[in-house]
DNA sequence: ACGTGTGAACCGATTCACAGCA
DNA sequence: TGCTGTGAATCGGTTCACACGT
């Protein structure tokens, strides 16, 4: 077994892939599953077993030869290499209906991962708790991220405000985003990661691969 | 000019590409530019130049040399090669929070993609009228998406209810899926196509990058 | 002259195939 | 023997560089 090798480059559809693996090991892990193999992986994950081998040893060795990989330490290597075994608090810009939809989303808080903040404009919205989080105004927004400390961010707000915000955000600290807006944020930082959840983008292109 | 060559294999990358494309042109054309070049365009979305040059040629020469591509003309070819200049119903199933957030979402309607009906299994929620949409019983979800002629789908409920969903949701002739719960949908047909919007895992990804 | 369209070169990611270890 | 871990081979997608058309 090598050690890990963090310091060479690991494409992102790699990292997608380990949080895909993690999906499948907490699920194996809720019907008592204790081993398995890369070749078991292919049948509950679309993924070959000799990709899962690859991905994995690139961090290092985490399996038995001639066993398989223990679901409970692979998960927890796994957590660590994300950095998902810490916790990362989110703050949400935009408390609209789908906004509001995420604040509550179990999805999120089954994974460590919390939102912490929620701002909007609207003034009858501002003050209220909703999901457990007291919605503060946009305008304080960069103080108050700067203050928590908050690297994760969240945008569902209207396409015209989006590129300010999202300006804003990284100004306060922000590292990674989100977005729900169907458009491009120029932010020209290599230090920042933005990722574009378009889903009317996701549909379209599922149109063509139909017709 | 060679004509479109429609018969070749394009990469999926290629063809969100393209959505993203359409994104771009819309709001160009929001501020009146009608000549666009492939150099221009990398100002407004990460993308190389003669990617989107390649990508373009791919179904055919729409820009002229020496000038660049009209915006308008661009435009329709995409929507035309995507398929999105007709109707696409889609069927939701799960209107809880995110599923009716998704119901009365924007970004849906500015592109065509119209939600024309929704399941639930929750008898408070069925026969109630959410963003112009009646919710229908679950249980009758196969009938009526055969019935409605829908080949796109959805799917906003809990992963324990997943596969089964999404296994009637083929059976009645669906093409296509949008699936919002973090698990993995086992489908083996190569004409049906399933896309996973796993924010969690987005999320997880995005903590690796700024650790 | 200018920007498209495209074969060729390049590069990265996936898969193969087998050595190595339990 | 069985399955991992991994260099080598392969494959596909991106970029280069320039011929071509306006």
């Amino acid at each position: 077994m090598k050690n890990a090798v963090q310091n060479k480059y690991c494409s992102p559809e790699a990292i997608k892939r380990l949080a895909l693996y993690l999906r499948g090991l907490k699920t194996l892990r809720g019907v008592n599953v204790k081993i398995i193999s890369s070749e078991d992986i292919t049948k509950i994950l679309d993924v070959s077993a000799c990709q899962f081998r690859k991905d994995l040893s690139f961090f290092g060795g985490f399996g038995k030869r001639g066993v398989g990989y223990e679901v409970d330490v692979l998960s927890r290597e796994i957590e660590r290499i994300l950095g998902v075994n810490k916790n990362w608090p989110i703050a949400l810009v935009g408390v609209g209906k789908l906004g509001g939809a995420l604040l509550g989303f179990p999805g999120f808080s089954k994974f460590n991962l919390r939102i912490l903040a929620a701002y909007d404009s609207d003034k009858k919205k501002i003050g209220k708790i909703v999901a457990g989080v007291k919605i503060e105004d946009v305008k304080k927004l960069k103080e108050s991220i700067k203050e928590k400390k908050i690297k994760i961010g969240m945008i569902c707000i209207p396409v015209e405000r989006v590129q300010k915000v999202a300006e804003d955000m990284v100004r306060a600290g922000i590292k990674a985003m989100l977005n729900f807006a169907p458009v491009n944020i120029n932010i020209n930082r290599k230090d920042v990661y933005i990722s574009n959840m378009d889903m009317a983008a996701e549909l379209e292109s599922l149109i063509y691969f139909i017709k």
